[in-house]
DNA sequence: TTGACCTGCTACCCGAGGGTTGCACGTTCT
DNA sequence: AGAACGTGCAACCCTCGGGTAGCAGGTCAA
């Protein structure tokens, strides 16, 4: 079951500053934690709890280089989940129509 | 801008009772709260908020049946979802290329 | 070597949200 | 009419997560 890396990602894309945190780091490739504390209304301290999350689920992961730690996006859990949001859309899809021609097409038993 | 919705899609999203729930009613076609209650380890009431939040987030809808409100699932917001995040990862990807090809490429800096 | 800088704890505050209980109201069945 | 069932609302607990402040330790540059 890849679904625990689903509810993770899930989890960690539902808070909108964990979104901007890594709309900030895809567009600048790579940064530390300081950096990208600058260019958000929170503390340093909290951009780490935040990069904690991000990297637990997998959507990044932080190189030590020297004294600072570089933080790099990963688009793999990102696709994943992508794919499996469609594919659960699609059931649902499937489903619905199924039990919608159920539903009409007998006219048989009174 | 879109966007609102899929946040609200997400933080609907990354809570575990609320996948449940939405599975269970995928599959049933159409339930009420007190059977899809009956079906988790909460109290009714608990559910009526999650199909509030849901609801909320267009992933389901409520219609008045007599004495009873039958809940179906919705689709497309899920769809939604699923493309915004394929775009996402795309950009990323698209982003970590160009970084990396201007990192290898010039040994020349005008 | 010394000072500046960045990171990594730890402890702590506080509001939001998941969960529950209890009760009042409308609807259906007998 | 009365009983049974489903819903809606309100109040209330309590945990969890986002946020902060403070301090210790490693790393680079004068």
């Amino acid at each position: 079951m890849i679904d625990d890396q689903v509810g993770d990602v899930l989890t960690a894309l539902a808070d909108p500053t964990r979104r901007s945190l890594l709309d900030a780091l895809a567009v600048a490739g790579q940064a530390s934690a300081t950096v990208l504390a600058a260019g958000l209304p929170v503390s340093r301290q909290a951009v780490v709890k935040h990069l904690q999350v991000l990297e637990a689920a997998g959507l990044v992961t932080g190189a030590r280089s020297g004294r600072e730690v570089r933080y790099v996006v990963r688009p793999d859990p990102l696709d994943a989940t992508a794919d499996w949001l469609a594919a659960r859309s699609a059931a649902w899809d499937r489903r619905l129509r199924s039990l919608k021609r159920a539903a009409e097409a007998p006219p048989a038993a009174p």
